[in-house]
RNA sequence: CGGAGUGUAGCGCAGCCUGGUAGCGCACCUGAUUUGGGAUCAGGGGGUCGCAGGUUCGAAUCCUGCCACUCCGACCA
């Protein structure tokens, strides 16, 4: 992508309202713009990560065994009537009547839904386990939006929900996203940390937040620095494999780990000082098992082995992309600007032509972003007239990982600088030589 | 919802106290000179001063009401 054809609105300086360095960045680096409090529209380079995530989150989830679909963001009253949360949701709920004057409202969650098409449908025991996803936005009338995607009214979730027999193979389902989830993180360039937590609205009798550690975090946290050297489970990990998943949960939720709400005074003390990690979390994933909490009142049962017809025993599961995004910035800039994990990166090299206009120049650079798109790099090619200082801070702000540098005097040696931004090491190159040495899939 | 604060050009701000018809920096447009870490010069465009009332000969400025946004608390992906 040619920066002259994008539509990047970079800004020099901090509109006031930004707080947190996510949402400085994000409105810095022309990734969203705010349109209300706690809505956002998506900018372009906003939306690439956005779809990248979203991508990684997708994979991790179809690896686990779960299966996309997509509901619809407004939904009737009648189906939360069933399961008695039309009224107990509170205000959080944003409600609305449609020209029949019925009684709608804008999804904050899907489980209603989701059970209304499972009970529609599926009627026997071996048609589980079933594990339904969507990726949707969602709307909770916050008491309180604040800190830019952080905590928005309409964000984009990734919501998943499990239907099994009993209790031991729901179990099984919610191990499985448990899994998946630490895959997910470690994918996104995180590491989160299981957490004992409060099942809140969703209800249910357990839970965990996979909670990242970042001084801008909401929740105060408390857990075993032993999770810092936890092995994340592989790509080869069988999700099939009940026991093999349910070895990784149980590794993964030994060491001590609580959120606020959920802490224990007295089991913290007995933990070795040194060992004792407190610290302020932000929350990106937050998995629930709450069995017949839905498919009861919902009247959602099969057939099991014994004739008989059981309640299935279900659970949900999500992550907020849109949310991510702030979390992944908050654990990855420095006083520049962003430093994309390569995995999430809008593009991967930013090409910056020093001098846009001068023949020799534009040749080599030309040249560079044919030969480092054919290598299939995503390249945002900076072929404007700015002067090199503003490009560097571009550069560096929107933080992709690869900034391959050509002036005057690399088009007429030959030569180019690779500067890799995490690091801020540099290497000078020669051109025929740039495209092999960033051709590396990413991690 | 309680407490605090802010609304003046796309962004950041001054002006308000002490009323006289709006200004600075950046950004944007034109031209020239420039180009290895946010250029220089010259010219130019853009504002219902958040909205509505009121006081006054006259309101960005004083008064009243409303709205929006931000921060602190209860809620949450």
């Amino acid at each position: 992508m040619r920066l002259s054809r994008y539509f990047l609105p970079i800004l020099k300086e901090t509109p006031r309202e930004a707080e947190i360095v996510s949402h400085r960045l994000m409105l810095r680096a022309g990734m969203i713009r705010q349109q209300g409090q706690g809505s956002f529209s998506w900018l372009p380079l906003g939306k690439r990560v956005l779809d990248k995530v979203c991508r990684i989150v997708r994979e991790e989830q179809d690896r686990a065994g779960a299966l996309e679909i997509l509901m619809p963001t407004i939904q009737s009253a009648e189906l939360w009537r069933e399961s008695g949360r039309y009224d107990d949701y509170g205000k959080e709920m944003l409600r609305i009547k449609d020209r029949q004057d019925r009684d709608m409202l804008f999804g904050p969650t899907n489980e209603e839904m989701v059970t209304e098409i499972f009970r529609s449908y599926v009627k026997s025991y071996k048609d589980l386990p079933l594990n339904l996803y969507h990726i949707q936005w969602k709307y909770r009338d916050e008491v309180r939006p604040r800190f830019g995607v952080m905590r928005s009214r309409e964000f984009l979730m990734k919501d998943a929900y499990s239907f099994d027999l009993d209790y031991a193979s729901a179990r099984a389902a919610y191990n499985r996203m448990f899994v998946s989830y630490l895959r997910t993180f470690t994918r996104l360039g995180l590491q989160a940390i299981p957490m004992r937590a409060d099942t809140g609205p969703i209800g249910g009798d357990l839970s965990h937040e996979f909670i990242i550690l970042a001084d801008t975090g909401e929740s105060q946290v408390f857990c075993q620095r032993d999770f810092l050297s936890l092995p994340v489970p592989g790509e080869d990990t069988d999700f099939s494999d009940d026991a093999e998943i349910g070895r990784i949960v149980k590794e993964w939720t030994t060491p001590y780990a609580a959120t606020d709400e959920m802490h224990d005074e007295a089991a913290w003390e007995r933990i070795p000082e040194a060992e004792r990690l407190s610290a302020r979390g932000i929350e990106v994933g937050h998995i629930f098992h709450f069995g017949e909490k839905y498919s009861k009142p919902m009247g959602a049962k099969v057939a099991g082995p014994d004739g008989k017809d059981h309640f299935v025993s279900m659970g949900s599961y999500g992550i907020g992309p849109s949310r991510l995004i702030a979390a992944i910035i908050e654990a990855s800039h420095d006083e520049n600007g962003i430093i994309w994990p390569e995995s999430v990166a809008p593009f991967d090299v930013a090409l910056i032509n020093m001098k846009a206009g001068d023949a020799d120049c534009d040749s080599a650079c030309d040249g560079l972003y044919a030969a480092l798109t054919a290598a299939g790099r995503d390249v945002l090619y900076d072929d404007t007239d700015q002067r090199p200082g503003g490009k560097f801070a571009t550069a560096d702000l929107v933080g992709l990982p690869w900034q391959v540098i050509v002036g005057p005097r690399g088009a007429a040696s030959g030569e180019a600088e690779i500067k890799n931004r995490a690091t801020g090491e540099r290497s000078t190159v020669p051109l025929a030589e740039v495209a092999a040495r960033l051709s590396g899939k990413p991690a």
